[in-house]
DNA sequence: TATATTTTCGTGTACGCACACGAAATTAAT
DNA sequence: ATTAATTTCGTGTGCGTACACGAAAATATA
């Protein structure tokens, strides 16, 4: 492995010049800097990036904005997961972070620790955009400060994130449309059940949706869809009323279809009304899902892999900030089956 | 972050005596040993895996053992893939690699590229055992020299092989069965087609064979399974002959199972036949595979992602030798089911 | 030509750790 | 108590690079 000072005593010059040319710093005459490149192309060498960490005392701070999660369930545990992960791999290179959390039905918090985080003056940040006019307002603060950002989860169009990770959300009710369509009968009805506690994240859930009806236009079954809107899901005794007498009415409802991770609420109830003839898909490998999905109560969950959400958008601003490497403008997560026969691998 | 030289200010020592009790070097006594790992430990210390690969110009050379692969599309190209992605991250940490090949249809090259493999005297290795009777004849060769390895894909019971990273064969054969009872009416015959060649591999076919059959021990449907076994795939002019007799003759099959990943053969003389009412499972993601699934031919692919097969081996092999970290004695990689809606986000 | 200015380059130190060498402290032997 | 043997530990150097500082060389100004 050849070293900057094989290149140096070759070029018959110092290591502090030869330095100089690996970083296009000014200070080397044309005709040094063209014996030195000449050289370092010879000798086919690369830095060695591990003394170049070493000796850079450089460091980075990355910040991220996610909801909060206030019980262990829930959806964003994963990403932190993975994110924690990156983290792990990468502190001894000189990396920091700072996690700002917000509360997700609630703008204003969203806003505060957005200021808060750009206040911390953080290297690059990895934001959830929940609040889409709010994260437009805001992003101008970050752009000013020349900070790169990268959007996870939610898409939001229009504004110059570095990147996007998440998942393809049209193609991935489409899916579910045609999981549905294989469990179901030859003539069933289906029901999509929308919280609407998930409105923050509308774009999402509505592609979802749209994605689902899209593939029963060519289903080759008979299959009529219904709409159910909750306010809220934390009032189980009205939400099971609701819906048990919506289901008692409608006997040709064969299918639940939940276009967010609160799947197992519905379970919840379908499994309590003994309606064992009902098949139910959803979103989101959460604890509670799976349990009704390992019972037998869920048929499919349709997961984002989202730890490895995390893990990528943290990596991805690794490599922006330390090679200079610009990533994709999308980057799609996987859209993964879960069955009860594969949950324990994946 | 702190560094060795915190610690050994704290402890009174030098930072000498750190070092030493950071890696189990004599020269320590107990007591101070012990005071510097107390200290360790409340500084919640671990060393710079950067500093330390610059420092120590220890190199590993890590070397693989695995079938060639004649024509780009087979299946072993993408462990390949996953070695290569993991070998270029740890390149400058003083990793070199050693591919060995050998023709996965003849046990001689296999004994033949095991011999040079273990000559090369390689830090650690990498194998598919595909050929367990010759396996366990040369692993002595490898136990000798204390040359620590790890199988990929296949199985082999009673060895001391540091890990195992691969498919609970069984269960995804399981999951095969699930998916083929969706796909299909309420009464149906499916046809298993193997193909002698995978002998070699037989183990684990089998094992797919059997879950797939143990799934519909518990189905509602009625449904009824035929076998059939090839000698030679590259004959396609008899493969077709014999199989379109076999099903015309057999003209309530509505499924055929492929637990191997040659499901493009059977696929190309199923559409050649136009027989557009029967479903096609199987197993692995090839590009021809993928090709099939697409245009609707095949209706799902069962992967196991092997890109990240051969990552996960790599990467196992160099925290082994560098932090000694043991890894478990199984991974089992994820059963993932592939259908045409997803087959573009994996 | 002498001096000022700018350009070009060499030297030294630091990053955190591994490891060799040898010194100091402790214990054993006489 | 003196010396020898052993245990315990401190110091120094190097890994390959980044970067600050200042010296030398080249060029400009008078």
């Amino acid at each position: 492995m050849k070293s900057i000072k094989d290149i140096a005593l070759k070029a018959n010059v110092s290591i502090g010049t030869v330095d100089r040319v690996l970083h296009n710093r000014p200070g080397v005459s044309e005709k040094t800097k063209k014996k030195v490149l000449k050289i370092i192309e010879d000798y086919n060498y690369t830095v060695n990036p591990v003394a170049s960490i070493l000796a850079s005392k450089k460091t980075y701070t990355i910040a991220t904005l996610l909801p909060e999660n206030i019980n262990s369930d829930e959806f964003w545990e994963s990403p932190k997961q993975g994110i924690a992960n990156a983290m792990e791999e990468i502190k001894n290179l000189g990396f920091l972070i700072n996690n700002f959390h917000f509360n997700q039905f609630s703008s204003k918090t969203y806003i505060d620790a957005f200021h808060k985080m750009v206040n911390s003056k953080p290297s690059a940040v990895l934001i959830a955009p929940i609040f889409n006019k709010e994260t437009k307002e805001l992003i101008g603060l970050l752009e000013n400060e020349n900070i790169p950002y990268v959007f996870i989860n939610t898409e939001t169009e229009g504004l110059n994130n570095l990147s996007f990770i998440g998942q393809d959300s049209f193609k991935s009710g489409l899916l579910a449309g045609k999981l549905m369509n294989w469990v179901l009968p030859k003539k069933a009805e289906i029901l999509i059940i929308e919280i609407r506690k998930d409105i923050s994240n509308y774009t999402s859930i509505n592609k979802r949706i749209n994605g689902f009806k899209d593939f029963f236009k060519t289903s080759k079954k008979s299959i009529t869809i219904h709409n159910l809107h909750f306010e809220h899901i934390e009032n189980s005794e009205t939400l099971k009323n609701q819906l048990s007498n919506y289901l008692s009415e409608h006997t040709h409802i064969k299918g639940i279809f939940v276009p967010s991770s609160k799947v197992s609420a519905v379970a919840k109830i379908v499994e309590s009304l003994d309606r064992k003839d009902i098949e139910i898909g959803g979103f989101d490998t959460t604890n509670k899902n799976i349990k009704y999905l390992k019972n037998g109560t869920v048929d499919f969950l349709i997961s984002q892999k989202p730890i490895q959400q995390g893990y990528d958008g943290i990596k991805l601003l690794f490599n922006y900030l330390t090679h200079q490497i610009k990533p994709e403008k999308y980057y799609f997560s996987p859209i993964e089956i879960v069955l009860k026969e594969n949950v324990d691998f994946l």
